[in-house]
DNA sequence: TCTGGGGTCCTAGGACCC
DNA sequence: TCTGGGGTCCTAGGACCC
């Protein structure tokens, strides 16, 4: 038996915890840069298809109907993600965290008899001691966890919470029954076309559909959601988190980049951010890829993206290194005469950093091989961490003040929890 | 003015091996 | 009539997730 506790409209409601004031109101949270909209609490989704769509083109909208808009902050969300998760774990014997608000938990072994019962203890006490309102779906497997979980929170009378576990099967089939497809686990905008084309529109539809001519028609993933629909599970909790297998540091510009020497520093700044993760997860890489882009939505204005990739001799995690291979993958793609409006850096064919190989014929091993190259990358993730990201970086990064792309963040909340200068402050009449 | 940022898995096909 | 049988590795593209 899988459960699913996952936070309604997450971030929108990291936001109203220490503003009681927001109770009742419309809340969305912006993208970086304050680009697209990309939460929002059930008062603001009344307003219609407002997710993911441009800000700007949102503004009149919301200024109409008294919408409170945010910036995202990282920061608070993560923080309030990892204090969920934490007390999530406290109410099961195994626990997979599967994204910033969703946890899978297994409460095998606890000698629990009423699953309904325990899925309202396990919400209420998230509400008590975080502020945060979390939907519970429980069900045979993962897929049935998460489309309980689904059912939980649109339909009113079951509180949040929806055990499958507690009901007979005709009154399961009678709920999937009124689950769109799309709303299935693993099944997105593509797939659903084509279930629809072959009259499945809903999750009992699915779950019903032959499993072979499944995997003939889609492929053996969607087979996989068809079993686990009738109760036979294909995926188990994951209960330690696999190593990324590739990291991508990313952002689009607030101005437009139109000099190489920027976009130098752009580069520079990523390649440093995605080494300081893989670093964090004590891998290293062979190759160093550097994508950059125009703004596609511009009309009229001159088109252009490219990106290249280098292998490195030795697998490295060394700052200095991709950067300065992330700088040459740069200068072969770099055309004058554009706006850019995106760049990225992905580190790729990451392996463990135990194990190190050295060059039998160099003179001397690699620079950022050295034991001493790997203990200044040890030196200066501590810095940043104690000192705050960014704190020691390299020059190639840029000099802030300098710096061209400074994030757009107008309508950013304080780091309530994070940082001592910004904690909530209460008045005392 | 103005459109996010991260990931994974599977399949098909080509090139190559004996 | 009839042109083997078994495998690996890599890449690109397409689907999905939050």
């Amino acid at each position: 038996m899988f459960a699913l506790v996952d936070g309604n409209a997450f971030y929108a409601a990291c936001e109203a915890v220490f503003r009681p004031d927001l109770k009742g109101r419309r809340v969305c949270v912006g993208s970086n840069n304050d680009g697209c909209l990309v939460a929002a609490n059930a008062e603001a989704k009344a307003l219609g298809n407002i997710m993911y769509q441009p800000l700007f083109q949102l503004e009149k909208l919301f200024q109409q109907n008294d919408v409170v808009v945010f910036s995202s902050n990282y920061e608070l969300y993560g923080d309030l993600s990892q204090r969920m998760h934490t007390l999530l774990g406290t109410f099961a014997t195994a626990q997979e965290v599967y994204s910033i608000d969703e946890s899978f938990l297994d409460f095998t072994g606890m000698g629990l008899f009423d699953l309904q019962a325990y899925g309202q203890v396990i919400r209420r006490a998230v509400m008590k001691q975080l502020g945060l309102p979390v939907a519970v779906g429980i069900g045979a497997t993962k897929t049935l966890a998460k489309a309980a979980n689904r059912l939980a929170k649109t339909i009113p009378g079951w509180n949040g919470v929806l055990s499958f576990a507690d009901l007979p099967t005709g009154e399961q089939d009678r709920l999937l029954a009124s689950l769109p497809v799309s709303d299935v686990w693993g099944v997105g905008r593509r797939w659903t076309e084509q279930l629809q084309a072959l009259g499945v529109t809903t999750a009992l539809d699915l779950k019903q559909a032959p499993a072979q001519l499944i995997r003939r028609r889609f492929s053996v993933v969607l087979e996989r959601t068809v079993r686990e629909l009738n109760g036979i599970p294909c995926q188990d909790l994951e209960l330690v988190t696999p190593d990324k297998q590739q990291i991508v540091s990313s952002r689009s510009f607030s101005q437009p980049v139109a000099y190489l020497e920027d976009m130098r520093q752009a580069v520079s700044r990523y390649a440093a951010r995605a080494a300081e993760k893989m670093r964090r997860q004590g891998s290293t890489c062979r190759q160093v890829s550097v994508g950059i882009a125009t703004n596609p939505f511009k009309p009229g204005a001159p088109q252009y993206h490219n990106w290249a990739s280098t292998r490195l001799i030795h697998p490295s995690d060394h700052t200095g290194l991709l950067i300065n291979r992330a700088k040459h993958c740069l200068q072969s793609i770099w055309r004058e005469g554009f706006e850019y409006k995106k760049a990225y850096v992905m580190l790729s064919d990451i392996g463990s950093g135990q194990v190190r190989q050295f060059d039998l014929f160099a003179r001397e091993a690699h620079y950022s091989n050295n034991p001493k190259a790997t203990a200044l990358m040890a030196v200066l993730d501590r810095i940043n961490q104690r000192m705050g990201r960014g704190s020691c970086r390299m020059a190639a990064e840029g000099i802030d003040g300098q710096m061209q792309w400074p994030m757009i963040r107008r309508m950013q909340s304080p780091r309530y929890t994070t940082q001592w200068g910004e904690l909530p402050v209460a008045y005392i009449k």
